[in-house]
DNA sequence: TGCCATTGTATAAGTGCTTATACAAATTTA
DNA sequence: TAAATTTGTATAAGCACTTATACAATGGCA
């Protein structure tokens, strides 16, 4: 802990990983506590499924900002578990869209009111701290920034 | 990205792994592309042994908040690579204490100015806009609250 | 209309972590 | 001091991603 706080920003990005594996950590800790077969990393999955009827491979990793090779490598998983099924895409035929099956739909009515408590306890520890209440717009304005110039970039510039 | 917008706080755990990897994913490419072979995974453990003369794999791992197969993996992998050398530890013949090679020692003089223009890279990103100028306070606080109550008990206390 | 570049997906191989297991050295305890 | 426990490390197996490659369907263009 003392190390990092020494060496700053230059291990920030490890810093983040550590914490981000500690929410989903404890997220799935939780469905494992209720006996929810269910997985965080399929999240984006599920609660687009709950609003829009079918998604090929390329939607989902668009919305997951993964490479195409990941997207179709969980589907496939979430096939085999029986939880989503093939649609065909009439207009196009390379498509392999896939919609929630009876199962993943029942699957889905257990999770919901999980996401409400994640949504409700991660609300509440944001707004414990003056400053912690500002860590999702600190992160959007670091993406923002990033967006303007590249990390890569930025440490060019600063070389001799 | 609207959509990570519009599910919030639910899929924080991802975007933060991706804002780390962005930043990890940048500061290789900066090493690659001045034809240094480094690895910004390798940091911490180089950083230590440019303060310290040498370290055990359990203070690797402890540095690393990680696991000690994670941390004797990668020394495994830095010794394969000339970069170090194994030291016997006196007092206690189960450590395996390490400390940099010849080789490692030259890498280090060559990355350290790297170091530095990472850093105020780092800064300059941070001071450009009034909340990301907050971002490391903010992951403090919010770490801080965490260890007074874990998102686990967070979730469960929100759940009927 | 036929060719060609592009788009959509699947699969193989490789990487870096994880947990589980093993084992040797050190320490505690009876 | 012998036995049991703890500590330090290594290795195996598994998982989720990555890049590279392949290939089929589509759309643009001569």
């Amino acid at each position: 802990m003392a190390f990092y706080q020494q060496t700053g920003v230059l291990v920030f990005g490890s810093r983040l990983r550590r914490l981000s594996e500690s929410f989903l950590g404890d997220i799935n800790n939780v469905y494992k506590h209720h006996g929810i077969a269910f997985d965080a990393a399929w999240f984006p999955i599920f609660y687009m499924l709950s609003e829009t009827e079918s998604l090929s491979i390329t939607d989902i990793a668009g919305a997951l900002e993964t490479s195409h090779s990941a997207a179709s490598q969980l589907v496939a998983k979430l096939h085999e578990k029986g939880l989503l099924r093939s649609v065909p895409d009439k207009a196009d035929a390379r498509k392999k869209r896939v919609a929630l099956t009876a199962k993943g739909q029942r699957l889905l009515v257990q999770i919901k009111p999980i996401w409400t408590a994640v949504k409700a306890a991660m609300n509440e520890l944001l707004e414990e701290s003056p400053n912690s209440r500002l860590l999702m717009a600190a992160i959007q304005e670091t993406e923002a920034g990033l967006a303007r110039e590249s990390i890569f970039q930025r440490i060019e510039k600063h070389l001799p």
